[in-house]
This record gives C-alpha cells, sequence and structure tokens, in this order.
DNA sequence: GCCAACGTTGGC
DNA sequence: GCCAACGTTGGC
C-alpha cells in the first residue's frame, strides 16, 4: 500500500468531474513524462491512496482522495492522431504511454497549496520542492495522514 | 503573461 | 555522450 500525489488541470478533469463519472471513475490518461509514467508502471497497485491535486488554476490544493483500481494498460490518447496527446512514434504493438484507473473515494476541505506550505509537517513533501513539477510523485504515509486529517477535520 | 526550473531533442 | 537550444510545467 503506497501513497500518490497526482495532479489534473481541473478545466481538463477536475475531482467534481471524477465524482459525478461512472463508478466514480476515469482512466488517467496524458502523462507524458517518463518517471511518472514509471510509477505507474512499476510502482503502483490496485488500492494504493491517492491525493488528487489541482493544478494550473487560481487556487492550486488537494481537491479530494482517491484510490488506484486498476493496474496499468497503454493510454489510449496516444494514438489518436488529432488529439493533443497523439504521439506518433508510439504503436498499439509498441505503446510508450499508460493509464491507470482511478477511482474518487472522498471530497472534503480543500487544502490549497499555499496552506501546505505552512504546514510543517509537510516540508518535505516532492510536491513543495524547488523545482519539482512531477504529475506523479510519491507522498510518504505521515503526509498522507496528515492531509487526510486536514481534509476530514478541517472547517 | 512572466519566468524559473526542468525535461527532451538532436547535432556533433 | 555532451550540451546548447528548445519546449513544457505551473505558480504567481
Amino acid at each position: 500500500m503506497r501513497y500518490w500525489l497526482m495532479k489534473s488541470e481541473p478545466d481538463e478533469v477536475s475531482f467534481d468531474d471524477v465524482l459525478a463519472a461512472p463508478a466514480q471513475t476515469v482512466a488517467w490518461f496524458g502523462v507524458r513524462n517518463y518517471q511518472a509514467r514509471n510509477f505507474m508502471r512499476d510502482a503502483m497497485q490496485v488500492g494504493d491512496g491517492i491525493l488528487f491535486y489541482h493544478s494550473s488554476c487560481a487556487v492550486p490544493g488537494v481537491a479530494g482522495i482517491a484510490e488506484v483500481v486498476s493496474g496499468p494498460y497503454p493510454d489510449a490518447s496516444q494514438f489518436d492522431s488529432g488529439g493533443k496527446y497523439f504521439d506518433p512514434k508510439a504503436t498499439p504493438a509498441q505503446p510508450r504511454w499508460i493509464s491507470v484507473d482511478v477511482q474518487a473515494k472522498e471530497k472534503g476541505r480543500y487544502l490549497p497549496l499555499a496552506e501546505m506550505r505552512a504546514m510543517p509537517a509537510l516540508e518535505d513533501m516532492v510536491l513543495l520542492q524547488k523545482g519539482s513539477r512531477l504529475s506523479i510523485s510519491p507522498v510518504t504515509s505521515a503526509q498522507w495522514n496528515t492531509i487526510v486529517d486536514f481534509i476530514r477535520t478541517t472547517p
């Protein structure tokens, strides 16, 4: 059981979009960074916890809690020749990018990035390191517990 | 829109 | 394999 933070642009897929999806589940598509891909491919397990983070928006921050509900499989968007995630070097026989399915579990108090930066327990989070821009990053169990507790108990 | 920081590409 | 140039991310 591991924990992850996954960034999504809410204009594209927000946490509410996932809550509104069938079975509150969506495919996590569009990852085009090898390190993030390798986390999904090599380290993620069904049942892992996800902090669903909104990036590139007015108030970036953790929008909810989700869970990994599938193993890795080829990301369909790499084959869509008209789409923004098309990769001409990827083929169905040799896919380059993968997805996992993500299910929304719990929405609580929104936790803005600025508040995260003010929490000493979170100072070592990968997300908060200078220059960090990984779209998927590992979260320790201590960081996870701090954030989940905040989300559940902060008015 | 700016820009710092990082990742990728491609010539050599 | 080096590294300059370019592209992207993402907070502000």
